[in-house]
DNA sequence: GACAAAATATACCGACCGGTATAGACTCAG
DNA sequence: CTGAGTCTATACCGGTCGGTATATTTTGTC
């Protein structure tokens, strides 16, 4: 019971600094201070692991996505809205979003990859559903819903990788500029 | 002489479809029909395969987008020119440009991010450069050039990423696209 | 054709991999 | 206080990891 979350906040810890592929049960069961089969008790295999610690994580942050992705007329505000849960989430969980943006560009045929995928995708979707409204008000963004999210998640990931490597604060500001940007061009 | 390019061959589709930690050398050996002494013979360590083959992949794509990104005044001239590089390494080398995108997202203590660290430094680099450059001429660009690097950098990795997806294909109207919307935003 | 150097193979190293069979310890309901 | 279920440890499994000592083959030079 307490183990378990002891197992999850360590493999966290251990996936993000140097990959789920690199670090091996036994690593995590030491530095927890446990044997393996109270790890295999929980967690059946090294992926169960894995995706015990996607929902764990994870889950709260399409949560907190998905609530900040309600369209309502203004295509400005809702990025905003979504760029600073971005900006919040990565902040109060760097270790999970390092790690999670790892597995997200991890080969397609990797074990971490593919655990992963469903998370990804969610996120895409609830902004692809974003731009989708939008383009009801606004029809010249017709058609480009995919490219627009998938340039717009590309957009928040670049800053929170700037965050995550300590070249960049991120704040409302930064979330605003982002928008901004986006939406009206860099010389605006 | 022959084998060590197969083995390079081998080793870059292995790395990019499971990744650098998941793939033994065995495997990247009996996959060329040689032998581990082979591979150490020519590459001293499975870390020298994976410089070997950064320098002999990534060498010529930074070749490229150097060349690419030599700004001349006009910086939506310069950044298509710089888009187009990318778009048409990107399609030349699909399965260089898939493992490259993998490492230079993965954990910061990992082998893989740390070999490929040099490569992603030199490309922003070049890419903060231009906008450097242009902030001579367009003064409200000025200390932006880290984020403006980093967030085009990250808006046409975007679109790689769906290409490498088969969610899209790269073209110069896409590039064109791509430029624009960076420089004069979303609804233009 | 002799000979050095480069290239390759056989066979092995200790360490670690993910996973498990078995058995004890603890908790808690009856 | 007993018995079932949960939790944990010891000790082990076959297999693979990255790497190498040694020997043999191939190659190019004189």
């Amino acid at each position: 019971m307490d183990n378990k979350q002891e197992l999850l906040d360590r493999a966290l810890e251990l996936f993000s600094q140097r990959g789920y592929d690199a670090v091996g049960v036994r690593e995590v069961v030491e530095a927890v201070g446990v044997t393996k089969p109270t790890l295999y008790h929980y967690f059946v295999s090294k992926r169960g692991l894995l995706d015990a610690l996607l929902q764990r994580e994870g889950g709260p942050m399409l949560e907190r996505v998905l609530r900040a992705a309600t369209y309502q007329g203004d295509l400005v505000l809702t990025l905003e809205t979504i760029t600073r849960a971005y900006f919040q989430f990565a902040q109060e969980n760097k270790v999970f979003y390092r790690m999670q943006m790892a597995m997200k560009f991890a080969p397609p045929e990797s074990e971490a990859n593919q655990a992963t995928r469903p998370f990804s995708q969610e996120q895409y979707e609830i902004l692809e559903q974003v731009f989708k409204q939008a383009a009801e008000d606004h029809g010249n963004l017709r058609g480009r819903h995919k490219r627009y999210a998938a340039g717009f998640l590309g957009q928040i990931n670049a800053m929170i990788g700037l965050y995550l490597n300590d070249s960049l604060e991120l704040n409302d500001e930064l979330a605003y500029l982002t928008v901004h940007q986006f939406m009206h061009g860099i010389f605006s």
